[in-house]
DNA sequence: CCCCGGCCTGCACGCGCTTGCAATGACGAA
DNA sequence: TTCGTCATTGCAAGCGCGTGCAGGCCGGGG
């Protein structure tokens, strides 16, 4: 398999318009008249270079076509300006949005995302193997890491930040505060007069599904609700409708609202309920959900939901990332954003 | 073996907080008594170690917690195993599968992605010099990229390989046969009696939609069908509404069909016809899109679609960039997937 | 006994770039 | 004029790793 080089090496010095070899460095220095130190410093911001020498390098590396090798700068600065991204595949699937407003925001400051979309959280023993190889500045994770993992990525000293995650040990964390959001849209279908609620929850492990769950229980016992109905869910479509069949089929069909973690859920609960039992929302039943996704504002569903400020949370990620990967050990920030209110006609008022 | 130890972090503590050095393989050639090269090899698929060697200095690298930088390696060897991926965020937003199915399909070879998420073209000439720097293995472009940065990653060396993109001049490029989808829906509305059709097409330039829209004004020109309306729209929800609305403030409202450029317009489509205009879907108007995306099967909507067999096609890719990363010039190979007709209660039939 | 061949192994060099350090020259002050 | 200052610049030493090459070891054949 291995064969002596064929890779067609170095263009013989002379030959015509080559472009085999690598333009480097020295290439532009040779046509500019300089050393490579100081074609380097030329593509240094603030580097000490005379600035018509700079002008002249840069012309001649635009003529040339040259780009200053980030692997090979990476390998001496001990920076790539590249961020690993951890996420569930779910969530880039629910919610979109995640995904492009945090590579936007990364892209402002120059960072690029490399991505591990998880199927499956097995992986991800995998995944922070490959992280730890390349030399990436950071990470964010969308996702639960196991501790064991945690301790490597701590040792190799690469600034971890979860988004949308618990940020356990003292570990830095931006997300949205799901257990207000909670609270908010519980008020809300209260405040629509329900009393008698349906909850879809996610699956046990889910930080963010049980906070939402956390918050809305809690207000709805102040609010003097009850909760008739009980389902666990994935954040999927399929098992909204699942949830609404499982107790039909069971009997259970005197609850007034339904509250699903999640608006995927949601409005496969909403779908399930007109499609299936034949029933009206909101008038027999208000739905609502979370996340506020582009799908809950379509006119079929208009779900209420709670909003997550993904903008401000990329954002908000971004800024804490750059400043974890300027200084080694700051303090484990927890930055918390509140959700919005989203009305829908899912639910009454 | 339980824990805890510590790690045997090199010469230097307690120093000031200088930058902590990272493991290197000369480390774990001290510990396993060998040389950095015998490391190297060790870690290296079939380079000349005795086996037991080998198992000794993995078990090193192991306890000591190291891994080789592939920053460096990839400076000596030329080869990433990074290739960036080039995509529109409108096609992650209404087709999230693609996203993934090409992240999957490339880690299943060891290959990591880089994300380029481009919200407007006009980035796309500063995300060509990212990667350009960036020695990326190759590009995989789901967006049309202008012959300029074309020919400067060609100058580069670097595999390009279009994703359902015209191959232009020769490039290689794996796609759905969106001509033949368009065949395949017009076929299957004008099957359900539909006569007067309105279209909603994509922008100008969008190459998909317009591959489909020929498809399907052809095999309507064939059975018989004609074109009563017509929309240009970009792929969105709310262009979709925006048709339908459109076309009843202009007072036409003798079309028996729409078929829009995609699902997410079909969607919009159909739920302004139900709740703009009090219409009945399909009995008043059918309606049909393409790509076959999840909400298109949900119960509210259920759409007539046209499928794309996106895992095939991530696969394709895959194999045909690891060959062209593999040997440099090989002919632009163009592989195309048919479409499946997936049938929706928003066509009658 | 020697010699040949095959398998391992370490040495040293290089990938393309950054950067500390010393050298250069210009220029104003003494 | 002489000297010090300061902005530039080139040199060379790496960053961490891969790999050609030569040398060492071992076993079998002559």
């Amino acid at each position: 398999m291995s064969g002596a080089g064929r890779r067609p090496r170095a263009t013989d010095s002379g030959g015509k318009n080559g472009a085999a070899r690598r333009l480097t460095s020295e290439d532009v220095a040779r046509v500019a008249g300089v050393s490579a130190s100081a074609v380097s410093r030329a593509f240094t911001p603030g580097a000490s270079v005379a600035p018509e020498k700079r002008a002249l390098i840069l012309q001649a590396a635009r003529e040339l076509g040259y780009r200053p090798n980030v692997m090979a700068r990476a390998v001496v600065t001990r920076r790539s300006n590249v961020v690993g991204l951890i996420l569930f595949n779910e969530t880039n699937r629910h919610h979109p949005g995640v995904l492009l407003a945090l590579s936007q925001a990364f892209s402002t400051i120059g960072v690029r995302v490399m991505l591990f979309l998880l199927k499956d959280v097995d992986e991800i023993g995998a995944v922070i193997d490959h992280i730890l190889s390349y030399q990436l500045d950071g990470v964010i994770a969308a996702a639960p890491i196991p501790h064991e993992h945690l301790e490597h990525l701590a040792a190799a000293q690469v600034p971890l930040l979860f988004y949308n995650r618990p940020g356990d040990d003292g570990l830095a964390s931006v997300s949205c505060d799901h257990h207000a959001s909670g609270v908010l849209i519980a008020r809300h279908v209260l405040a629509a007069g329900a009393r008698r609620i349906a909850l879809i929850r996610s699956y046990a492990e889910a930080f963010v599904g049980n906070e939402r769950m956390r918050g809305v229980e809690e207000e709805l016992a102040r609010g003097g609700a009850i909760v008739v109905a009980d389902y666990r869910g994935d954040f999927d479509y399929d098992r909204g409708v699942a949830a609404v069949v499982a107790w039909a089929a069971r009997g259970i069909d005197d609850y007034d609202a339904i509250i699903a973690a999640n608006d995927m859920m949601a409005i496969g609960a909403k779908d399930a309920l007109i499609h299936k039992l034949g029933k009206r929302v909101p008038e027999d039943v208000a739905v609502a959900g979370f996340d506020g996704v582009e799908a809950s504002r379509w006119l079929s569903h208009s779900i209420a939901s709670v909003d997550q400020p993904i903008e401000h949370m990329a954002k908000a990620a971004v800024e804490m990332m750059a400043l974890r990967i300027e200084s080694e050990h700051l303090p484990a920030e927890r930055r918390l954003f509140p959700g919005r209110l989203q009305p829908g006609s899912s639910v009454a008022g």
